[in-house]
DNA sequence: ACATCGATCTGAGCACTGTTAAGATCCGGG
DNA sequence: CCCGGATCTTAACAGTGCTCAGATCGATGT
């Protein structure tokens, strides 16, 4: 306990991971700024000082956080091997962005949730993007038909997404990690070959606009 | 105003509706017992005669509002014709699925987030089952080979769920609700494509348990 | 060396929350 | 007619997010 001072000092990064630890052991929502602020050491409206509201510490947790997430994704393709299979890869990316939900669920839910209001913030890497940079291998691979390419993500994002958000909300229920793996394997292969043996889109597909690439957008034609 | 009577008569309906309309009103979170008792004309204590718990009451609305979602999903695919094509008929439900979502954002958060804890209450119709009978119906039709049934509603569930959750979280933008249904029949195709190209499961898959289908499991062997 | 300034933190306090306990009120059945 | 039990009320408790006036401190300029 020796050297408790007046100025923190760090009281900013201390304040996030006081409240990843709680919302580790209490759930997303079972615990309190001041809560926080008491774990750390200091006065509850000391918090006030380095983030504007309570919702702009969460936020703030929620970037760290999904970065963890991106750099993840990022981490399980590279270990796939830079030249093997892209499919193999991409597979590689669902297991990790789906386990990483599952070993941290509370932890992860605050992360999704938090994404709804407010402009969206700057994450690197963002896995949107680390998402992006695979698929785009596929399609050089030949795998994926270029024509199918357009907004290809989002359908893969939402499926390993729906899979992540069902297990980590209770809805779904699985064994170990490895059967989570085995679902996040079938998942992304099912997508990917049904996406893969699409029709050609008769018309111009209405583009998803993520709330990420939203945010460097500007120069682009509407 | 007339007939304010000591005895409500039907304090658990009304709080469930006052509920629901702050939900709409302010968010899935943005609102408090006191209020939704103060909104129905009562003391807030009264509301614990009916719900042990402000968490109590969100569950009950979202059973309610669940099985809202059940109907829907089923009216969706009885519209799309009877006797008609089922991939047709599936897609159909898909974009029931989605567009509930997005038209009632804070509400089917709300409904979705609520799931996690305790026993799976009992909804009618379950979308659960009527997205199972829909399968069942695509593999009695010949386009989803049986040996891809088994855990097929996992895949088709996770994918529509994950573009709603990316939609209401704000994640993934569309413009309008055709927009929407043109994102969910992709999506739905896609996957259920993909389940159809399948290569056989080389053995047994572990069976990912919905927390719905495990509540009247029992005499089923582990 | 020293005053001072701005950043950082404290303490008290406000309005509000979920929840509980003890008492008022009313409906239905003896 | 009266009374039991369901239904609702009032009062209160601890805890919450948040604000504001002041205390404390590190750094800066002279």
């Amino acid at each position: 306990m020796g050297k408790r001072r007046y100025h923190h000092g760090e009281l900013r990064g201390a304040l996030l991971d006081a409240a990843e630890a709680l919302v580790r052991e209490r759930g997303a929502d079972g615990w309190s700024l001041r809560e926080a602020s008491a774990r750390v050491g200091v006065s509850p409206s000391a918090a006030y000082h380095h983030f504007s509201s309570r919702d702009a510490l969460v936020h703030a947790l929620s970037e760290c956080v999904l970065a963890r997430l991106g750099e993840r994704m990022a981490a399980a393709t590279a270990a796939a091997g830079r030249g093997s299979d892209p499919l193999r890869r991409l597979v590689a990316l669902g297991c990790g962005y789906v386990r990483w939900a599952v070993e941290d669920p509370a932890v992860a839910r605050l992360a999704f949730g938090a994404g709804a209001t407010g402009p969206a913030p700057a994450i690197t890497p963002h896995p949107h993007d680390v998402l992006d940079a695979e698929l785009d291998r596929l399609v050089e691979a030949g795998t994926l038909p270029a024509p199918s390419r357009a907004g290809a993500e989002f359908v893969v994002w939402a499926a390993l997404h729906g899979l992540a958000v069902l297990l980590i909300d209770g809805l779904v229920h699985l064994d170990g990690p490895q059967a989570v793996d085995q679902e996040a394997d079938r998942v992304v292969r099912a997508v990917l070959n049904g996406l893969a043996q699409e029709p050609p889109p008769p018309r111009e597909r209405p583009a998803p606009r993520s709330a990420h690439t939203e945010r460097r957008a500007g120069r682009s034609a509407t």
